[in-house]
DNA sequence: GCCGTTTTCGGCCCGACTGTTTTCAGTCG
């Protein structure tokens, strides 16, 4: 993703949430807003473009490309400094705070002058935002859970960010003339879903000038540490980067270590250990001896211990080295398996790019089948109606005869409070694909939760459950679900869970995939897109499948389409075996 | 501030939920 987009879709959220705070007009706010989710979604980089060509993206109108443009230009815009000066800095982290918006966040100023967290949790233990107007208990216990999550996600940084930032980071670093490789490692190596801090390894005959030009990139905020071979800095955006120089020739060792996790290696560690050897980042050594016999390639150290290479998503220390040993490791699911997506939307609901732009984006990806599933009436913003859903699938099937890709017409439904769905089943029948997901009422007892999910899985019509336990990581903890009970259900009923790869998201994740996996469970990796560069998370939908050891044939969308044409055909549901009906 | 006109003004995603009120404000999706 173009890292110029994102920086002035920031620039013009902050505006928005300034204003909101400042107490400016709403439609104002939401233009702004608007604006910045088309840029951050707008397939071409912003740089270079001219002010009319700014003009042409949608929500972007005179004054927003001027904007635009003074900030590409000077890196600055004078509107919104102006406005940084009248809103105290913290206020605007409370806005990530779930609950507390705009308006209580300016309440919370002007009335008990708080401008952090820190101050918020200060007031809360004193109990003294209850005397607020429109406060009471309930408000502050609830403001007191939600921020209890906040905290509990740490410092973490998401999947999505990590490895956009490591990548940046190594184009920069593999250019430098010392530089022989370079490498991220650690959990973003492993591809977890948050990521402590970035790791990265750099192969370099002489280390120092590594070292030095380390501290010179122009992320860097602060140095925690600057030695010969290791040296840690924050960048601005406020994420560790650990970066070590090894000697060439040692690669393979110093990979496998610095990607971990540390119960993996301790499990590999004793492998050598039994075999007389040792292991270090420095490569494997025959303990007498103190021969080095391996340590150039993971996989000569791999080999070494009477191992397969063992893939890096699979590396937690979950059984991946005895399943190793036993020739039984998974043959895992990858990028280029994906034949196409199957969770997808447009500016017909809360999409940024049109239906054509999608298609086509999708059809330069190389995928041999494309699904577009628009939001349902009962996500009321969205306003979608039967009719614009029918003319939506006229122009996909039009489309579909120039594009040379199947398309799929489907719909995202909203499984609401007693699981009941948008639309009758005669007019869902008529739909390629349904996905099903749950959009509101996050708090409902397990008991009630599971029904509600459960009567969407026996639905007749409904392929694929979206993101089954709706998490927003950092933001929003998953639903209270009793997954044994769902995933039975699906494997039952051959209701796909999808695999959603909104790096927000990652839903379900590597564990309740491992889980649902050993039911029978099969998946969709989708990608959720709400704009063209979305369609890129696939990847990262890939890899919390390989995180949860699934192979090719557990994922429906590496199905040719005749494949995939049958599974959606739900033929393991009969009526007989149906314990709920729509 | 943007957009689409019944084009240069007047609308702007719209309904549910929560917790507070005692008829509604704030937040969310």
């Amino acid at each position: 993703m173009s890292r110029s987009n994102d920086a002035v879709a920031g620039m013009l959220r902050e505006y928005s949430e300034l204003l909101a705070i400042a107490g400016g007009p709403a439609f104002k706010v939401r233009a702004y807003e608007k604006a910045a989710r088309a840029v951050a979604g707008h397939p071409d980089d912003v740089t270079g473009l001219s002010g009319k060509e700014l003009r042409g993206i949608p929500n972007v109108g005179d004054h927003l490309a001027r904007k635009i443009l003074e900030f590409l230009d000077t890196g600055s815009v004078t509107e919104l400094v102006e406005l940084r000066s009248r809103v105290p800095e913290g206020l605007r982290t409370l806005l990530t705070v779930p609950g507390l918006g705009p308006k209580r966040a300016h309440q919370v100023y002007e009335q008990l002058g708080i401008t952090s967290i820190d101050g918020l949790l200060q007031a809360l233990h004193e109990h003294r935002l209850q005397d607020l107007r429109g406060w009471g208990a309930k408000t502050e216990d609830n403001l007191a859970a939600s921020l209890g999550e906040a905290h509990s996600a740490g410092e973490r940084v998401q999947l999505g960010f990590a490895l956009d930032l490591a990548e940046e980071l190594l184009t920069r670093i593999s250019a430098w003339p010392q530089v022989r490789r370079a490498a991220y490692a650690g959990s973003l190596r492993r591809m977890r879903d948050t990521i402590g801090d970035i790791d990265l390894l750099v192969a370099a005959g002489e280390a120092e000038p590594v070292m030095s030009g380390v501290v010179e990139l122009p992320h860097v905020a602060r140095v925690l540490a600057h030695g010969p071979t290791k040296t840690s800095v924050v960048t601005s955006t406020g994420v560790q980067v650990d970066v070590r120089v090894v000697q060439p020739d040692v690669w393979g060792a110093a990979l496998l270590y610095f990607t971990g996790s540390k119960q993996h290696n301790i499990e590999v560690r004793e492998l050598a250990v039994r075999a007389g050897l040792k292991l270090s980042e420095y490569g494997l050594f025959d303990v007498e001896t103190g021969v080095l016999v391996a340590a150039e390639t993971e996989e000569e150290v791999y080999a070494r211990l009477g191992l397969p290479w063992i893939p890096p998503t699979l590396r937690e220390g979950a059984g991946e080295v005895a399943a190793a040993l036993g020739g039984r490791l998974p043959q895992l699911v990858r990028i280029g398996d994906v034949r196409g997506d199957l969770h997808t939307h447009t500016d017909l609901t809360d999409g940024v790019a049109t239906l054509e732009q999608m298609v086509a984006a999708a059809k330069a990806r190389g995928y041999e089948y494309y699904a577009v599933t628009d939001h349902a009436p009962l996500l009321y913003m969205q306003r979608m109606t039967r009719e614009k859903a029918l003319a939506q699938r006229k122009r996909i099937r039009e489309l579909e005869r120039t594009s040379g890709m199947s398309l799929l017409h489907g719909t995202e439904l909203n499984v609401q409070p007693d699981g009941s769905l948008d639309w009758d089943e005669e007019f869902l029948s008529t739909f390629d694909i349904v996905v099903a997901s749950v959009h509101s009422q996050f708090r409902q007892p397990r008991a009630e939760m599971t029904a509600r999910v459960l009567r969407a899985i026996e639905h007749p019509c409904v392929h694929v459950i979206g993101h089954p336990t709706a998490r927003v990581i950092g933001t929003r903890r998953p639903v209270d679900l009793d997954f044994d009970a769902v995933f039975r259900a699906a494997a039952r009923t051959g209701t796909a869970l999808e695999i959603n790869a909104f790096p927000e998201r990652l839903d379900l994740d590597g564990d309740l995939v491992r889980r649902a996996r050993h039911l029978g469970v099969r998946f969709a990796v989708s990608t959720d897109a709400h704009a063209v560069p979305h369609l890129d998370f696939m990847r990262y939908g890939v890899a919390t499948a390989q995180r949860g050891w699934a192979a090719p044939g557990d994922v429906v969308n590496t199905y040719p389409l005749d494949e995939l044409r049958r599974f959606l055909a739900k033929p393991l549901v009969t009526a007989g075996e149906r314990t709920f009906t729509p």
